[in-house]
DNA sequence: AAAAACTGGTACCTTTTGTTACAGCTGAAA
DNA sequence: TTTCAGCTGTAACAAAAGGTACCAGTTTTT
């Protein structure tokens, strides 16, 4: 099935008159893994919705990271999305983790879709809720959590959403992704790994 | 001017039938100082929108609070917003500042405005976007500041907005506010007031 | 006016987190 | 095979933040 095919389908799309502007303006691209798809404070000019792999969304500060989502298939970045409303720059930097294809739309021209499509009004209203759900969830854990706490939080939630015991990461890749350091995450994954939680493998981390 | 009409003109509601409808079935009320508009693990019957007065909104765990927003007149909780979209229990607690007078529609009745009319898509899509990237800031700042830094910010922030040097809080209520305890608050505001950054008053704060 | 509750100041200690420094290990490239 | 960059482990130390305790004003309630 063709690229726009699949959104259509996932996004129940079912105007004619839609689907004729989103081919007609739509941009089908395949991104190579670790390449940046929105930097930070620069303009956004297209909204890209993802198809095929996976990309991160984080912040910077300094030599620090801090992870805010990864976009999956059928699926778009809310901060693309609050672009295609207001000229704005981008306040995080996105990368693909993998090989990823995207279809990109000029912003300007999605802005009307939400009050002239039902189906596009649905799917950005559900993209804002359930991100800033989303996001408000990372924030009470953030503000209420030790980090320990925090990593074990991750490891489940990487474990559930890829189907996997096993997560792929190495300590600092981690230590990116809660917010931290190198040394404080071997810290506590030895912790864990002497409680009997994980087993942990070179650039792996098995739950038990 | 009515509660109604002041509504109307702040989110440019032209739409006669959404005027009618907004009539028909809103509710305004008038609501004294400290009291809960929604509280966390309750469902969310009615969006509510502040008039005059102002609404806290924070998350609680344990004994800590961390502040999420302050909603003002012509504002509603997002989080409330998003309840006309889907029916869910509240993850935050609401409570007036101060006597407020709101708009409640019920939950059920909104959701199908904002295709229908293009006055409320424009204001449920602004609030959401303006929400988001606000609490987007408010993360950035807990994962990458330390809490003298988001002291200080939390005072410049509240004396932008009140349009006054002057903030009337005690110390335990700015602990609640940062998501810290009154001692460390209390340390941090001496530090301060020793730099000459500011004047410490009992249940003042004024900024130099 | 007396009592109670709230507010602010401060000292001391603990826990949590971060930093520095170094050593051993692993896997891929030359 | 050697080399080297990246990964992991760990110890010692430093800084940030939190907890406890107690005291002294101030305001509110009784």
């Amino acid at each position: 099935m063709s690229e726009f095919n699949l959104l259509f389908k996932a996004l129940n799309i079912v105007e004619e008159d839609l689907k004729a502007e989103i081919i007609q303006c739509g941009v089908v691209q395949t991104v190579p893994k670790h390449s940046y798809i929105v930097e930070q404070d620069k303009y956004i000019k297209w909204l890209a919705i993802v198809i095929s792999g996976k990309v991160r969304v984080w912040q910077e500060n300094e030599d620090r990271q801090i992870l805010l989502y990864y976009v999956n298939p059928i699926e778009t970045c809310v901060l693309s999305l609050s672009a295609t409303f207001r000229d704005c720059k981008s306040v995080v930097n996105a990368k693909t983790v993998e090989e990823t294809t995207i279809i990109k739309l000029p912003v300007r021209v999605v802005t009307a879709w939400s009050f002239k499509y039902k189906s596009w009004n649905k799917f950005t209203t559900e993209s804002f809720i359930f991100s800033y759900e989303d996001l408000l969830h990372s924030y009470k854990n953030l503000a209420f959590n030790k980090i320990d706490k925090r990593v074990l939080d991750y490891l489940h939630t990487y474990a559930k959403k890829n189907k996997s015991l096993s997560i792929p990461l190495s300590h600092s890749q981690l230590a990116k992704e809660i917010g931290t350091t190198r040394e404080v995450i071997s810290k506590i994954l030895k912790q864990f790994e002497l409680s009997g939680l994980v087993n942990l493998k070179i650039k792996q981390i098995e739950l038990l």
